[in-house]
DNA sequence: TAACCAGGTTTCCTTTTGGTAACTCGATAA
DNA sequence: TTATCGAGTTACCAAAAGGAAACCTGGTTA
């Protein structure tokens, strides 16, 4: 006879959506990178290149819209000459940095496993 | 003048690359779901499949055998007939589930944001 | 002896992604 | 009047990733 599929603690709704949902936020290429990057305070699109040296402007600028869109960061035009723009996190944007430590927490124990 | 770049308290090594390198692990289509379907015991193959319907038997396997690859889930055949394989989370693993549960926990709010 | 099971793999195709490099804009400095 | 700046955008391209469906294996059951 056919095996059963056994019942998991973890009813499959509501839980993995949200995971799945916020998930999508910070999968995107360096889209954790920038978040992390903002997370001592604002920084301008330039600053963001030198923080994050592979990327490429076009990827900062999709991704920076994205994550505006969703309401993780706030973008501010400064009235200069010529205008600067800072980026910082929303409230919002602030409560996923716990994620990311405990994302790097788990980082540093891959690296000394697989890497030495 | 130009704009200085401001020194940001986060210095970019060696935090990004452990952000980054963890990030990879849990980027892959559903390999969160993965995580977060095992977290609560073994699981097999298609039980899988019917915790995660969107998933199709390609990239489970894919993603099945870098989790295990990278050390975050063991793999065991029970020598039954058919035999039937067992997925379950290595204590590395495990320690990834608090940082998907603080993924889960933003889910929340950005879904009452933009979604009511 | 034909069909079914678990647990995959293979093939093929389409879509998505990200990278490079060149270009834009309005204002200011040389 | 030409170059420079910040902050992007655009066009183009190559690679990677994911989905669908068919196939495979060895043992079992109808």
């Amino acid at each position: 006879m056919p095996l059963k599929v056994r019942k998991n603690q973890s009813p499959d709704p509501p839980q993995p959506c949200m995971l799945t949902h916020c998930m999508a936020v910070i999968s995107g290429a360096w889209a954790a990178n920038v978040i992390w990057s903002l997370r001592a305070g604002p920084r301008r699109f330039n600053e963001l290149r030198a923080d994050i040296p592979p990327i490429s402007a076009k990827v900062l600028s999709t991704r920076l819209s994205e994550l505006e869109q969703r309401g993780v960061l706030s973008r501010n035009v400064q009235p200069t000459s010529p205008p600067s723009v800072e980026y910082m996190l929303t409230d919002l944007g602030g409560e996923l940095v716990p994620a990311l430590e405990a994302i790097v927490e788990v980082g540093h124990r891959l690296k000394m496993r697989d890497g030495g």
